[in-house]
DNA sequence: TATCATAATGTTATAATATAACGTTTGTTA
DNA sequence: TAACAAACGTTATATTATAACATTATGATA
């Protein structure tokens, strides 16, 4: 079971400022952010990102190497990824829509392989920018 | 239009090895690959790369980083790409699939925007691995 | 053909993203 | 408390990607 609670004290400071963030943040940008809190070396960011992600309690957005909060309290465990991005600012939004969601995760590739897991990201303009 | 045919030198060799290779190819490993071609620097190889991508020609695997070549003739401008990538080996295989296809790009988000591009990864253990 | 514009090239340098490796500390639980 | 696992701190380094600038093809048009 993944253990839902505890976070030990980095992770919950990442954690924090991913939530507070208006958009995507990425790696660095949360090092330069934490440095006050004595936190100096990319080690340990990345390190509490990835048990973040493992917990679901963040995502990562592939085409951005960037991370956001995950915003629906559903993927705990996150196998059922999308998200909306806009290609003028940097906007990011997850779409949790279950049609969609039950959609792809009962879609099977005819080659043969069973899928655990997917990641979706979807690309155009936001309402502000179009 | 996207003017289809003419390939540049350095397009038509970093093409070709991508087309040769059994799974993705990540940017060094290429450039390692070309040096006897007289090819030595990473901009040469993202240079390529990109207008590779513009054309269709290659697709990049957001999740690994990694390039393979484009299977399915259909996407000359990719804005509709899913990928079934094994967790264990690093198969990647392209899914050209007319519903799938058809269902994401007519899905439209309630937020008030309109999608030009989709990108999609499903991650799981191919037939060898499981 | 001369001229102009565009695309592609070659090159050096550097930025940005991510992991390896190692020893220490802290927290859990048998 | 002993043993183990998880988290931490730190230094170094690997990997991925772009900036900037000068040069050279390529292709269209006057
Ligand atoms: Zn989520
Ligand atoms: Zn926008
Ligand atoms: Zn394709
Ligand atoms: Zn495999």
């Amino acid at each position: 079971m993944a253990q839902a609670q505890t976070l030990s004290r980095n992770q919950q400071i990442v954690l924090n400022i991913i939530e507070k963030a208006k958009g995507p943040l990425k790696a660095y940008s949360i090092l330069f952010n934490v440095q006050k809190k004595g936190i100096n070396a990319p080690q340990q960011i990345y390190r509490a990102l990835d048990k973040l992600i493992e917990m679901g309690k963040i995502h990562k957005i592939e085409s951005k190497n960037a991370f956001v909060a995950c915003k629906s309290s559903d993927c705990e465990i996150s196998k059922a990824t999308a998200f909306s991005i806009c290609e003028s600012c940097e906007m990011v939004d997850e779409i949790s829509d279950a049609k969609l969601s039950k959609y792809l995760s009962s879609f099977n590739h005819r080659k043969g392989m069973k899928f655990k897991r997917f990641n979706l990201e979807f690309f155009g303009l936001c309402k502000k920018c179009k």
